[in-house]
DNA sequence: AGTTTCAGTGTACGCACGTTCACTGAAAGG
DNA sequence: CCTTTCAGTGAACGTGCGTACACTGAAACT
């Protein structure tokens, strides 16, 4: 027998793993990764504090492991969105919903996000800016397959950095106001996508002043 | 006699704060304001721990008064771009000549905030972005004296915020790559900052659908 | 049945932290 | 000239930190 019903050694260390991280996660909400120590997690987690190292050499790698999940998360949402249809004029309606609903129902995922983005250890900085990076370049592609023809990689790439950050800041309201029933948050991100949205219909077709 | 060359008692306890202050700005770019200890800025500044309660009644308080500093930078920078012409067309490449130039040349100001924007303590966090907002207000009443009929105050409030926030991300990208020249990163804030512009030329003309 | 593996324990260490308190000495003021 | 003010000193405290080390006991393997 190497697997037993709900008690064996792996498992168990697994269960502990999630433990630490869902402990991390919540934790650092209130003083941020770097403001977390060793301790505080273990004592959350229920664990004496030398055992924090059966599962992580320090809180950096720990950390790693948070932007991993939380870009999991971020993933997860836009697969979302493309699931569905690409009716070019609701996808304005469905994509400020379904970000309303996953920076809710994840929301210590995206607030790790926002907050770890420039605060934060070096290393877990750089990873969550790569991340990014790779997100932008991944909802370029997604843009490309929409009817906006003449659009150059360089372009496409602009927009696709405007819609983030335009969208992260949409989720740092969201975040910032939890009671509150957001639909002026609502309103509002969908008439920044639409005002973006309209300044890239109008984009190639006007302004050749440039070149 | 009350005031003498250079060593009045006044004098003296400025100089010795505006030493925190700077000791401060430049530490907790590696670490985050709520990464700073009392004992290392005290170190940094050449005085003992127990002397910066003559200044500051803690690290909280000092970032309060960091937040004030900076925001006296972005402010200067605007009346920068206000200065000299309301060209409609020469005013991309001037806001982002100008962002260039003060970004690098007061980059703990701009890391500053955007780093104590998500991260840190929960007052200085509020005090942040609560001048934020003010910056909003005031860029949104700027946007009005342009030619943009129409406009609702909302709308113009929303293209403000969209601005600032594009804005936000390329002063990040300016002090993420402080070596590099960055005429790239210049041009494509310019390519930002028309896409939103031609967006805004075509809002009210055109979206006719909602109400 | 006997051995190995290893998640978790418990103690102990040296260190940096915020804060207290009584102090010093020179500038400011009478 | 004598007194008051006060920026900066220096020693001491209790606390929480990361990490080291030797350990235990049950699951896994042979």
């Amino acid at each position: 027998m190497t697997e037993a019903g709900l008690s064996t050694r792996g498992e168990k260390k697994e269960r502990t793993r999630r433990a630490i991280l869902d402990a991390a996660l919540r934790l650092s909400e209130e003083t941020g990764l770097g403001g977390l120590s060793l301790r505080q997690v273990a004592k959350e987690v229920g664990i004496v504090p030398t055992a924090f190292y059966r599962h992580f050499a320090s809180i950096d790698e720990l950390g790693l492991a948070l932007v991993q999940e939380s870009f999991s998360s971020l993933r997860a949402m836009i697969r979302d969105v493309r699931r569905g249809n690409p009716q070019i004029e609701e996808i304005v309606d469905r994509s400020v919903q379904v970000l309303d609903e996953h920076v809710r129902g994840q929301r210590a995922h995206f607030s790790f996000i926002a907050r770890e983005r420039n605060g934060g250890s070096a290393v877990v900085r750089a990873a969550v800016r790569q991340e990014l990076a790779l997100f932008e370049r991944e909802l370029a592609t997604d843009l490309a397959r929409l009817p906006m023809d003449h659009w150059s990689a360089e372009d496409l790439h602009i927009l696709s950095r405007l819609i983030v950050v335009a969208m992260i800041a949409v989720a740092e309201e969201i975040l910032e106001l939890p009671d509150r029933e957001g639909s002026a948050i609502r309103d509002r991100a969908r008439t920044q996508l639409l005002m973006l949205i309209v300044g890239a219909l109008n984009w190639r077709s006007r302004p050749a002043e440039e070149k």
